[in-house]
DNA sequence: CGGGAGGTTGAAATCACTCAATTAGAGTGG
DNA sequence: CCACTCTAATTGAGTGATTTCAACCTCCCG
């Protein structure tokens, strides 16, 4: 374990501490589904009340574990994880890259058995939120329900772009997809801009998000890095020809259902 | 159009006419519902007074389009569907398929826009449902909201175990695979036993869902009758070693999240 | 008995994989 | 600051799975 676990009770508490406090993650809640619908005065307040958790992780630890049967979400404060499942023979495929806002595990809430783990990809702050209180929320606000709802319904889409991108789209096209939805996606929410971002993830991760070796991966970066469209160095990348790349894999970002831009 | 629309509101005709009728459809509807979760009389009551329009349809019409803004969200009664995405140069990816008692739209009551098409598969009959009815629904009954969230989370569900079929399953265990995933849920309706079922799809359609040609679909198809362990003649297949498929698979049927069997 | 969609097969080409070795970088302890 | 170590990135060579192309067959339906 990385780090102890910091129970509090929101709105009763101040951050006087060093690091995210409850109330810096109920302000990331709120933010988040404001992003998508107006909240109430009263439904804010509610989500003001939620009983959260905050904890600190280490890169690379599993959040929640398949066949687990979580009491609780997590929601990423800072950092980034990955859903993904192991299969015989050592093979892995990773379902998605989640960012800061995001509840990757949003789904245990009404699937009580997960079908996949949950794991952190960087060094990571998540706060968890018992699904009672989730469930008591939305039980008594409809509208946080949908909006709820909404969000893993956007997961769904993304599930589906990667389905023809693994299924239905070359190496090079997949991976340049993947790069321009992880920057419309960190540029929707503030943590990029300038068609550059940190990218905490291994040649070996990419593959097993894309359905490809870490061998292939390399060497289509390499193809990518030769026609001058990516910088890619130290986790940090720059996609210097968006045009060229967005052209290439034909992108789309419809299926993000960003209505309108997180404040 | 393959015929007449009929409109009907709830409980106030009784089905007269051959073939369903709203009350056939409702029924389909309480009976989906009912398979994961009991439901009040005031529940039931106010599903039956949903406003509902049945449709025939042929096989190989599209119900809803890519760019579309449906206003209404159409539950299968007779027939298969699946989800689609055009990609260009004519290549097409499958997400998923469709059965009785399926809402596959669902996902269109929060996500304005469609990012991908649902097509009939077979001659069907869908009742559509219009969007204001079902979001005054969910927001009066959080418990049905619940469920009908939870059934888009099992779709999501599906979706990631087609990723890892498509990315990371030889082509021999991604068809076996979708074989049985496609008999469990099937079975789990009453549309199936004995490991046998009616499977309205061509070989194109199995290779455009897990990312394959038809070719070497055919070819997967010749090496599973070599073995003896399928049967698979005039839209009929017959799963001979069902042992042998999904141990060659590694079916494990947790991620369809089936925790109670439909009556 | 024709027409058409879907199924089947062979041959050649291609994309991506595996294996194996090498290099680069980051972190650690002396 | 350097040697050591571990992980990740890189490269080459050989292999294998799957695609493409093109032809032919089969069955169903009107």
């Amino acid at each position: 374990m990385a780090g102890r676990a910091v129970r509090f009770h929101l709105q009763t508490q101040r951050g006087s501490r060093d690091g995210p406090t409850p109330n810096h993650s109920i302000d990331m809640l709120i933010r988040k589904l404001e992003s998508i619908a107006r909240l109430s005065d009263e439904e804010k307040n509610a989500i003001g009340h939620l009983p959260v958790t905050v904890r600190p992780l280490n890169a690379g630890q599993d959040i929640v574990r398949e066949k687990d049967r979580p009491s609780q979400c997590c929601l990423l404060l800072e950092g980034w994880a990955c859903r993904y499942q192991i299969l015989g023979k050592g093979k892995r495929q990773i379902f998605s890259f989640h960012i800061p806002g995001d509840i990757p595990d949003l789904q245990s809430l009404h699937l009580k058995v997960m079908d996949h783990s949950v794991c952190t990809q960087s060094q990571a702050t998540v706060a968890f939120i018992p699904h009672e209180a989730l469930l008591e929320l939305t039980a008594t606000f409809p509208g946080i329900a949908a909006i709820l709802w909404r969000d893993t319904l956007v997961d769904g889409a993304v599930f589906r772009e990667w389905m023809t991108g693994i299924g239905r789209r070359t190496a090079l096209q997949a991976v340049a997809h993947l790069f321009c939805e992880l920057y419309v996606k960190l540029e929707a929410v503030g943590l990029a801009r300038d068609h550059a971002y940190r990218l905490p993830l291994t040649q070996a991760d990419l593959g097993d998000a894309l359905g490809l070796s870490n061998v292939h991966i390399n060497r289509v970066l390499k193809e990518l890095r030769g026609k001058g469209w990516i910088t890619l160095h130290g986790g940090r990348l720059e996609i210097n020809g968006w045009r060229e790349l967005a052209h290439l894999c034909d992108f789309d970002p419809t299926y993000l259902h960003l209505e309108r831009r997180a404040a």
